[in-house]
DNA sequence: TTGAAAGCGCTAACAA
DNA sequence: TTGTTAGCGCTTTCAA
């Protein structure tokens, strides 16, 4: 079996009481018997259960992780970055894809909370905005990461997606390009409008008209990218230049422009969002809005470690700013 | 506060371990008193707490999962796949990025033997054995995926490598291809030997001489491959086609031959191993090796979740066979 | 069919 | 400086 504290207060001839300081770190205890039983400890392998620990109040030094999809890459790295920090930290850390379904992920809440997690970092979309009060309300420290809900008290850490917006469309425009797609997510995605909302309003700058047929809205995978993209590129008076609300919904143009025999950038240009491994490694790599996304992870944990210590003051929300990343999407139109 | 096994308990005038056992089906319990603590424990929203559950020998309904890196596709693919599975069986999972690293291992399993998660899956490299046997020693269900140790008695659920090149090699010889480079992770990893076997014994089946210049090893990221592919290809008889051993590998490979000025499958054709997004995405998308991800997943939990229920017979060590699937970066050689 | 009570491994007053 | 003891929320005999 396994050691347990009354073995090693045994073995060492005191009281669990004794032992238990010794682990805390509290109370005064004699260099002598410290010793001694920090030295029988690792004689008998005693690990503390964090379970016994957890059941008298204590933490579990366990973070949940609740994306759309591990799998998707973006999350994948975010998730990475999470991991090493919570590693730092002394956290571990529950994997939950929701597919976005309000239904999974309130089913993923309350195991979280069944297990005692110390606190839940939300990645994922949110229909049901009472889903996220309610649990804020049982005082579970939450932190939304890349969702934002700005009516609701609550952490967050978002990139500045109306920015990253005009920097994608800044960059088009200095091209040259005025009649640009754009392809985003469901109209209900915040971040996905914010983004192109910024788009929209650094055309009109440039005094690029904005034509309401070359903005389509669609779900966030490859394949849903590439039929808007097909839809665009096939209408009478194509678009010059594509964005794509993130990396994957690009990799769906970049296969809609291969299939209709289009050259890219020099027929078609493109911009993407987040800057994921896809962006890297398609032909040609994709010009992108990176998100600092091992930031992201780090920032998240830090503060829900921090509200967990409490010695986070008031709620906050950091907003990070979005950077572009050029690649060999885009290029200045010819005409 | 969150409701009590006690809570339940007093407003329905009886005792805990009644609670108890209609909580978990246990005992002769009338339907009335039944029906009624059932009414009371949603009324108050009661969750019974694994934690208080698992310090009494019950199960934490937690499984570890060791992966060299989760934001790399191919593990977050199956992390997703043992993810559902899970959820279906009730459990959450751990993700643990290790970096292939012995002692980030033990810091993993340290940890989570103190959490006392019901099993490990582990899915990364692992030098010293004796982490491995000492881990089953105390008893904890482990299995090993897409991970080959047949000299330890764990459960095991693996592709064959084997087979695996043995069907890339005969596609490319098929095509014509005689002259053909090989790039494998570090001869250390058992899969990547294992893959490159079974292409060299394909080659040599059909004739064709191996070069032991042609073949390479190295890390397994993007920017590895594109290195040694860079070596194969500025060769003085460069190869015609090269196998990667993983996808990650292979795009390096298709960006050395960007970089040359080669085109795929044209001047150089392509396979590789896995069939992550990764090989879907890139241009000319990849043929490649397929690893059934999703069931290998699937198959991992159950076998974990088996031997929790003790329903285990024997140690069985269960071999997918991968397929090839052909796409475009392989084309027949013309001469 | 129900309940009393011991125990899981640990923490934290409070005493000594 | 160290020990006693009462929980934490639940499961599980064993009695009633």
């Amino acid at each position: 079996m396994k050691a347990t504290i009354y073995d090693v207060a045994k073995e060492a001839g005191v009281s669990i009481a004794t032992v238990s300081k010794v682990l805390n770190g509290k109370g005064k205890i004699s260099v002598e018997t410290r010793e001694a039983i920090l030295a029988i400890m690792d004689r008998l392998d005693y690990q503390p259960s964090v379970i016994a620990s957890a059941l008298t109040g204590k933490r579990t030094f366990t973070l949940g992780l609740l994306v759309p999809d591990i799998s998707n890459p973006f999350f994948s790295e975010i998730a990475r970055a999470i991991e090493d920090q919570g590693e730092q930290l002394g956290y571990s850390v529950m994997m939950c894809s929701t597919d976005n379904k309000d239904e999974k992920v309130e089913r993923y809440i309350a195991l979280l909370q069944q297990k005692k997690v110390d606190g839940i970092i939300i990645a994922t979309g949110i229909d049901n905005k009472e889903i996220l009060e309610q649990l804020l309300s049982k005082g579970i420290p939450v932190v939304l990461l890349a969702r934002d809900m700005p009516l609701v008290a609550v952490n967050t850490v978002v990139v500045d997606d109306y920015v990253g917006g005009c920097l994608a469309a800044s960059h088009l425009l200095e091209l040259g390009h005025r009649r640009i797609g754009i392809i985003g997510e469901r109209e209900k995605v915040r971040s996905s409008r914010e983004r192109v909302r910024g788009f929209r309003q650094t055309m009109e700058e440039y005094g690029a008209a904005f034509v309401p047929e070359h903005l389509k809205h669609c779900d966030y995978k490859v394949e849903d990218g590439k039929i808007k993209a097909l839809e665009l590129l096939q209408a009478d008076e194509p678009p010059t230049a594509i964005f794509a609300c993130n990396d994957m919904l690009a990799v769906g143009t970049l296969q809609a422009a291969r299939e209709l025999g289009k050259k890219v950038p020099e027929d078609l240009s493109i911009v993407s969002f987040d800057n994921t491994i896809l962006a890297a490694v398609t032909d040609p790599p994709l010009t992108t809005v990176a998100q600092p996304m091992e930031h992201m992870g780090k920032l998240v944990v830090n503060l829900i470690v921090e509200e967990l210590q409490g010695t986070a003051p008031v709620k906050q929300r950091t907003v990070l700013r979005p950077e572009l990343i050029t690649r060999e999407s885009t290029a200045a139109i010819v005409s």
